[in-house]
DNA sequence: CACAAATATATCAGATAGGATATATTTAAA
DNA sequence: TTTAAATATATCCTATCTGATATATTTGTG
């Protein structure tokens, strides 16, 4: 694993820790990591094409600061929200089921 | 809406009180819960295929109570918690985008 | 540069989801 | 039908996720 996407795991609140520990993740923890992870980026394109971060935040009910954590990856973000947020955009339950079927 | 699928929602937690409310739901809430419910009966199909609620209960750290929910589609298992269920029955990420996707 | 809009970060209290445990119910096999 | 295994239900207490708020930083435009 490079350097530069450890970090970027460990930033978004990730329990990484070193290298030799992110090789200890089983490959489920590390397959829901990496669903996060499209998923965020999903939600991030999609909104980016259509509203600001607080216009998606009214729609949702919640508040820009999560919306900002939800497309950055951020750890305490839960999958639910996720996929909350990317239906918000106007994505369809295909659209998501391909997003995370795409992976690896 | 069938009354049987309205009873069979409420029986698991979900708020849908009656039918009028039920279609209040917004379609964003509405594919939410369609997720998680066939996440939930995915979970039971392979889980069947191979162990009991215990065996898997004891892979993902859980309870085999909290299995019991998941496959029952309580509303208080998190899409997450559905996931990485399934994934610890053998499953890979492309076959549960794959569920998603096939929804509806 | 200056200013405004957008996004990011920090903190927090309340809400929801979590595992554990005890026990009830169902299922299946003898 | 008896018995054991499997599954379901009920409670409890803790951990995690949540929206809200305040504020810092970045981005873009004049």
């Amino acid at each position: 694993m490079e350097e530069a996407k450890r970090k970027r795991l460990e930033k978004t609140g990730w329990k990484v820790g070193t290298v030799s520990e992110f090789l200890d993740l089983s490959p489920e923890e590390t397959a829901v990591i990496e669903i996060k992870l499209a998923l965020s980026r999903h939600l991030k394109e999609r909104r980016q094409r259509g509203m600001t971060q607080t216009e998606l935040a009214e729609k949702l009910h919640s508040s820009q600061p999560r919306i900002a954590k939800a497309e950055n990856g951020d750890a305490s973000v839960s999958i639910e929200l996720l996929i909350r947020a990317i239906l918000a955009t106007g994505a369809t339950t295909q659209e998501i089921g391909q997003v995370i079927a795409q992976i690896g």
